[in-house]
DNA sequence: CCACGATCCTGCTAGC
DNA sequence: TGCTAGCAGGATCGTG
């Protein structure tokens, strides 16, 4: 579920609630692999009594930048949930870490399937973390030049699988490419070598246009399992979506049926007639 | 350089 | 209605 907007909602409901405390203390952790390469008790003491003084974002990586320059990085993977809640609400069984702070409020990571992932970064790791992603979408350093001149550079890579490359553009995923490609009416078996300047402006476009569209509207919620921020929110952009999970419905541009095929190993919904 | 499949996990659901 | 196989928003690694 998280991709760039979800996670860009995560952070702009935390941030009010984070930035200028400190962490006191981290619970219920229950399986290493969360915090590797730390075990849970030297991650919850390296962080402990450590101030917040930012909260931020990279692609799909929530960024917790504490007071000296170290960054605690969380990534929600498919199914992670971050969220402030009373420091004694009765812990489910998907609840997988709590950071306490001095506040009345404790930051709760929920991770049905335990993908998601915290890491304590020096300011080096986290400038390799940096240096393998992307450009962000919608920072100031991603122009319609600069995705012309990566298309080319990727010229024999299909634009599905280059979409989700986190080192191509950073945020996106499986939604959100579908939809990108949509809007951009690119068929996603397409090369980055073989678009027109034309068709490359138009993909930045959408790129820029849907991820801000999809922001504005707190992200895409699938299903009552699906992404949540604040207090139980769901995003509305699910109701505005055109092509994925629209596989058998009828194209909303030109009334074709939108198909369905496996690319990249990932479901992929699109339009036959109108994206080709 | 690129495509593909396996892998890490658990929950949900489509189909029988 | 009840069961189960297969699929799911992500990322990484090994193979060909």
């Amino acid at each position: 579920m998280p991709e760039l907007p979800e996670v860009e909602t995560t952070v702009r409901f935390l941030r009010p609630g984070l930035e200028g405390r400190t962490i006191v203390g981290v619970r219920a952790i229950d399986y290493a692999p969360l915090v590797e390469p730390l075990t849970p008790q030297r991650f919850a003491a390296e962080i402990t009594r450590r101030p917040i003084t930012r909260v931020g974002r990279r692609g799909k990586y929530i960024l917790l930048v504490l007071d000296g320059g170290d960054v605690l990085s969380v990534h929600l993977r498919m199914s992670g949930r971050l969220f402030l809640a009373p420091p004694d609400m009765p812990k489910d069984r998907h609840t997988r870490a709590i950071i306490d702070l001095d506040s009345d409020r404790a930051l709760r990571f929920q991770n049905p399937r335990k993908f998601g992932r915290m890491r304590l970064l020096t300011p080096a790791e986290y400038a390799d973390l940096d240096d393998r992603l992307g450009p962000e979408p919608l920072g100031p350093g991603f122009t319609a030049a600069g995705l012309a001149q990566q298309l080319h550079d990727r010229a024999r890579a299909r634009l599905k699988p280059l979409l989700l490359d986190q080192r191509f553009v950073a945020g996106i995923g499986n939604i959100y490419a579908d939809e990108i490609l949509f809007r951009a009416q690119l068929n996603p078996l397409r090369q980055g070598g073989e678009l027109s300047p034309d068709e490359a402006r138009k993909l930045y476009h959408a790129i820029v246009d849907v991820l801000r569209e999809a922001i504005a509207a707190e992200g895409t919620t699938l299903s009552d399992s699906g992404f949540r921020f604040g207090w139980n929110q769901r995003g509305q952009f699910a109701e505005r979506l055109r092509a994925y999970g629209r596989a058998g419905q009828a194209c909303p541009r030109c009334g074709t049926e939108i198909e369905r095929q496996k690319i990249a190993g990932r479901s992929t919904h699109f339009c036959p007639q109108c994206q080709n």
